[in-house]
RNA sequence: GGCCCCAUCGUCUAGUGGCCUAGGACACUGGCUUUUCAUGCCAGUAACACGGGUUCGAGUCCCGUUGGGGUCACCA
């Protein structure tokens, strides 16, 4: 096997210096797929001691999303993947935004004009795509050929100071490109496949490859770990660094993530969904964010996408995952994404964090959320916490907490719940409850002790289970059967509330029947 | 369609020629615990896509078939 001298030398740099980087465009929230790439670049930073740099590809402004970059920084940071370089930080190959890089790409671009690998092209949009429709009706793939002769870099720039808008295009060297992969082996791309791409667009801004591969270079990376939809980018890169003399930095490309049904993830399955009045799935961070989703339990969960540490380990902490990080276990094939596998995650890992932590996450989720669990104070949160245990996602305390919030006047009845708990047995749940009324009125003390004490006590005297007693003022409290444990549901909702509510059932008990 | 990549239970995966009558996890099914929901506990069902080789021996190596995916922009 015979490896390119600059593939050696960034082999014996690595030793040296791991230095990787994500790179995401500003054009939405950050994706899950994106995260992961995000997460495989950090575990390898962190695990050999290197740098992770985040830098921003926005060299497209028409595609530039208001607000992106804030989210984007923001939910990195709420997984916990903190960039060495990049926005904010800063770093010593700064600028990190490529939109401040403008000067830098257009020298680069100059020097490959002058060395001939490079030359302007002087086609319009609209007669590439006349060419590109022409060879689909003959069902060809369009291939750009090379103008022969060639403008000079003269005629070129005398076409552009006129006014003609023109872009530069990489001149591909004749050869087959191999491609070396750390998880797919040798790949070789036949040379009819490679064509001469833009590398600078008519706006004077280059293209994705060319800002890529310069500031790959520039910035030091030595390890470009991303998606396997960039594998016939490669080539194209690689040949460039070869032309500008750069080094080739060692190349992962990672597994794809699909949905269960084996679709693409994307921002369209939230529209799609919203469109048939269905729940949209989770797609981008933000979106697990909001729905109660723990950062630990998320990114346990996708380092196990195309990557497995072995010896049947699953569950583990960042750190121990840095620790088992390596790329000879990333895995060739595509993977599903199994929202199931998600959620029992989700629930080990909220009953093994510390209360502390649990607590500081519920807080971001009731913020991000809009959630009403926002106006309780840290001592009321950490009691939901601790009497909602067997939760499995934040949006489960939310659900099950929302009579605290309900207006008394207001409470929906489940039908159900109604017929089951209450009308049964000729109404001896309503009984209960007008029975308990009185009793309750009168209770000296309203904490957790004293009214479990209370109510058992009732329960032994009717000799009845608690689930008679349980049930009835459940549904009188939340509408439903369902709530946290009752003591604790009597003593959060207080005792006008509680009165009250039971005060009205009773007196909608006809009107309720009916219904 | 051309080129490229991939292929172990429904899903994520372990497996790097003998330790595999293929292991773990999720899901599923059954049971137990429980004041509701949930959690928890126990048990069970379930896979090497197919066909050829190579080898004493193949889930593991090679070839083909089939299937899935990626990519073919002045987007990234």
């Amino acid at each position: 096997m015979v490896y390119s001298l600059a593939y050696v030398r960034s082999r014996v740099l690595t030793i040296e210096a791991v230095k990787v980087r994500f790179a995401p465009s500003p054009t939405g929230y950050l994706h899950v797929g994106g995260a992961r790439t995000a997460l495989f670049n950090w575990l390898f930073a962190r695990k050999h001691g290197g740098a992770f740099i985040l830098r921003i590809e926005d060299t497209d402004r028409s595609r530039h999303v208001a607000d992106s970059l804030e989210k984007i920084l923001d939910d990195m940071r709420w997984l916990g993947l903190h960039w060495d370089e990049g926005p904010e930080v800063g770093g010593e190959s700064a600028p990190y935004f490529q939109s401040e890089r403008l000067d830098i790409y257009t020298r680069h671009i100059d020097k490959l004009l002058e060395s001939g690998r490079a030359y302007f092209a002087l086609e319009t949009p609209e007669e590439l795509s006349a060419m590109r429709d022409a060879a689909n009706a003959q069902k060809q793939t369009f291939k750009y050929r090379r103008p022969d002769p060639l403008p000079t870099v003269e005629e070129g720039r005398a076409a552009k100071a006129a006014g003609r808008e023109v872009t530069v295009r990489f001149a591909m060297p004749e050869n087959d490109m191999i491609v070396q992969d750390e998880v797919l082996g040798e790949v070789r791309i036949p040379r009819e496949e490679l064509e001469d791409f833009v590398i600078q667009k008519r706006d004077g801004w280059p293209t994705y490859h060319f800002a890529c591969v310069v500031d790959d270079e520039l910035m030091g990376v030595t390890h470009v770990l991303r998606g396997q939809e960039h594998l016939m980018n490669t080539p194209k890169h690689v040949a460039m660094q070869q032309a500008m003399g750069f080094r080739t930095p060692i190349y992962a490309h990672l597994s794809i993530i699909f949905n269960m049904n084996g679709s693409k993830m994307s921002k369209r399955d939230k529209e799609k969904a919203l469109a048939k009045g269905l729940v949209p799935p989770e797609i981008d961070v933000h979106d697990f964010r909001v729905a109660g989703y723990l950062p630990e339990a998320l990114l346990n969960f996708i380092s196990l996408l195309g990557w497995s540490p072995g010896e049947d380990r699953e569950q583990m902490t960042l750190e121990e995952t840095v620790e088992a990080f390596d790329l000879s276990r990333l895995g060739s094939a595509n993977a599903k994404f199994d929202r199931d596998k998600l959620l029992s995650f989700n629930t080990d890992w909220c009953a093994k964090l510390s209360p502390e932590r649990l607590l500081a996450a519920l807080k971001d989720f009731a913020s991000v959320s809009g959630s009403k669990l926002a106006d309780f104070d840290d001592e009321t949160l950490a009691y939901l916490l601790r009497i909602n245990a067997g939760y499995r996602t934040f949006r489960d305390i939310e659900a099950k907490c929302a009579f605290l919030w309900a207006v008394d006047d207001a409470i929906e009845y489940d039908a159900k719940a109604v017929r089951k708990v209450l009308q049964k047995n000729e109404g001896a749940g309503f009984s209960m409850l007008e029975h308990l009324v009185e009793l309750l009125a009168n209770h000296e003390s309203w904490e957790s002790a004293s009214l479990e004490q209370f109510l058992t006590t009732l329960c032994e005297e009717k000799g009845v289970k608690l689930g008679a007693v349980a049930q009835p003022l459940r549904v009188a409290l939340t509408g439903t059967t369902i709530s946290p444990p009752i003591y604790d549901t009597l003593v959060l909702l207080g005792r006008e509330k509680t009165l009250a509510r039971i005060q009205r059932i009773l007196t909608l008990k006809e009107t309720i029947a009916q219904g």
